[in-house]
DNA sequence: CCCGCTGCGTACGTCACCGCACAGAAGCGC
DNA sequence: GCGCTTCTGTGCGGTGACGTACGCAGCGGG
């Protein structure tokens, strides 16, 4: 099947840098790097590498959103990092260690773009303006994984339902999200039923609507003021390190 | 005071390459560096940054353990990655951000050494071994974290007491920790009630012997098979990703 | 149309950890 | 030795999340 076809089929936009760490490079390198650059689709569970497995590409994300996943031993599993279009899957390539413990999961499904492994490390190798760009994005997303930790130990489930559902907003164009509550549980790391209890609050409290996989935004600013710092510490790292790269 | 005369009082080690990080570099970088590098002695609980702050210095620990450690608004806190004579107290120096969201704290008194950020940055940008050695212990350092975010979610207070006592340990020549419970309650933002509690039963197992302030580790081995997976696949990133830098 | 699947709501007992309160024990200065 | 501070041990009620087990409701296919 044709891949633009399916695109078209998506509604999806082919615009490389919707991807705003593409966008944010300076032309002189983006004429180097499109040549490189394929569109992918990223369809709901695709899974972009596995912990412990070989990296063949990075993938950008433009519209999907890709969670960065640990899973234990006993199949529990926790979100460390959640990414969107405004960054990068794969930076253990350019860090060094070829491979990371996590598995990159597509939590929203979308469109995204991506380039061979070798593309991307002889790139970040020529230094400059690539190399900065990837570390301080690197640098964000170690920001996020650092607040995970932290809200994972002292914050309600409650709290870090909004937390999730702001971050995850934060990286789409609309207001709804196509989710069931067993992978949101999944995501958070807790029981599916606390999940149910705490969007039941919110519904009842009409920030949201729930509907069968479907979540609709109505209220946003309660679900801000409901949440934990966290959130706010996150969103307030990445505008400084990475100004205009999410929207809001 | 002369700076020489504490190390000695303290019978501490002068040579900077005790650091492996400092000592992994090749002689030729390392020749430009050691006339910038200057002895630090870092008693318990020293701040070397603070969370936002600037940074004037990158650190070098050689006999002393820091903790990153998040604090929130409300005083609670936790710890979200440790930072021994394997590693650098400064990332975000060459990550691009200036600052960083947590704050260092000397967890265990003893000896470092530290070189102006300025140097370490442009030492950075030169590119080749530096730059890739950095980078290499910064993904060993997001591994800590992530793995840190997932234990505070599914593992049990004994299990993360267990895996705290072994990364404290890694980092240590002896087999004796100088830290009060309340301490240990502050890095795994965790009561200190509960940290007496799981003591007491390591003690009564003999694992371990505590007397006000100081822990004796009497069964390595034992800790090993109590703690949760998270230790052996931080130790092994580490060993994996920076050969030979952490004892054992 | 009915069946079956998937997603959601509810209920109940259990448990780890919390917050608080207080008592004993070890070290230190005088 | 005395008194103070610091550190550690213990006890008790409260609670948030867990594991388990069902019931029900939307939705799509045979």
């Amino acid at each position: 099947m044709d891949v633009a076809a399916l695109f078209d089929e998506y509604e999806l936009n082919l615009d490389p840098r919707e991807n705003q760490l593409l966008a944010s490079l300076p032309d002189s390198e983006w004429a180097r790097w499109s040549p490189y650059v394929e569109p992918v689709e990223l369809p709901l569970g695709r899974v972009l590498y596995e912990s412990g497995g070989k990296m063949t590409h990075a993938y950008f994300p433009t519209t999907a959103i890709v969670s960065l996943l640990y899973v234990l031993d006993r199949g529990a599993s926790a979100e460390i990092a959640v990414v969107g279009c405004e960054g990068i899957i794969g930076i253990s390539l350019f860090m060094g260690g070829e491979t990371t413990s996590s598995r990159a999961v597509v939590q929203s499904a979308g469109a995204g773009f991506r380039l061979k492994s070798s593309v991307l490390m002889t790139e970040f190798d020529r230094g400059g303006p690539v190399l900065h760009l990837l570390l301080r994005y690197t640098q964000a997303l170690l920001t996020q994984m650092a607040q995970t930790a932290v809200c994972n130990r002292h914050h309600s489930l409650d709290q870090q339902l909004c937390r999730w559902l702001l971050l995850s907003l934060d990286r789409l164009r609309n207001n709804e999200l196509i989710m069931t509550q067993a992978l949101i549980a999944n995501m958070l790391g807790v029981r599916r039923e606390g999940v149910t209890e705490a969007a039941g609050r919110l519904d009842k409290a009409g920030l949201i609507k729930y509907q069968r996989g479907r979540i609709t935004v109505l209220d946003r600013a309660q679900l801000e003021q409901r949440t934990c710092e966290c959130y706010a510490v996150v969103k307030k790292e990445y505008d400084r390190l990475l100004p205009g790269t999410l929207a809001v």
